[in-house]
DNA sequence: GCCAACGTTGGC
DNA sequence: GCCAACGTTGGC
């Protein structure tokens, strides 16, 4: 899960505990979304900063349900097009696990490429702010914590 | 601030 | 269904 830190970042996820996944606004990213299941865990990556990168962990606690933001005509993410009867958007309640030990920057998730063996993240042009861990990433990318 | 790489929109 | 125009993302 990206987030940019002036939004949202690790220290705001640690002081509030959990926290509501909403904005999300492009489909292959919301049904990423969708497919989560209790207790999954996922990575916080911190992007458009001094420092992109991996910065915590979070599980989520509760399925999607329709984004309550995308009824909410003074939010930012506000969507006309969304109806109570008809919603397009969906969020996830986060609870927040723990920091990593220390970040793991995009340089060393692009140095270890080959490992990571076509993490999306790397992808040429990706945008996706919820992106797909398969667990032998997990692992690796877990690896990358101990030794930087 | 630049710009490549998208995704979305809307006219046809 | 096509595709040009436009908007957004995100690293640099």
């Amino acid at each position: 899960m990206k987030s940019e830190p002036d939004e949202f970042s690790i220290d705001d996820f640690e002081r509030r505990e959990l926290e509501e996944w909403t904005g999300v606004r492009n489909y292959q990213a919301r049904n990423f979304l969708r497919a989560m299941q209790l207790g999954d865990q996922f990575f916080l990556y911190h992007s458009s900063c001094d420092e992109p990168g991996i910065v915590g962990i979070g599980e989520i606690v509760r399925l999607a349900v329709p984004d309550p933001t995308q009824f909410d005509s003074a939010s930012d993410y506000f969507d006309e097009r969304s109806s109570a009867a008809n919603p397009r958007w969906s969020s996830v309640l986060c609870k927040f696990v723990r920091r990593l030990h220390s970040n793991i920057k995009l340089d060393t998730l692009r140095a270890n490429a080959e490992k990571l063996d076509n993490f999306t993240l790397l992808a040429k042009g990706t945008r996706l702010s919820v992106i797909p861990v398969h667990p032998k990433q997990w692992q690796q990318i877990l690896k990358l914590e101990s030794q930087s």
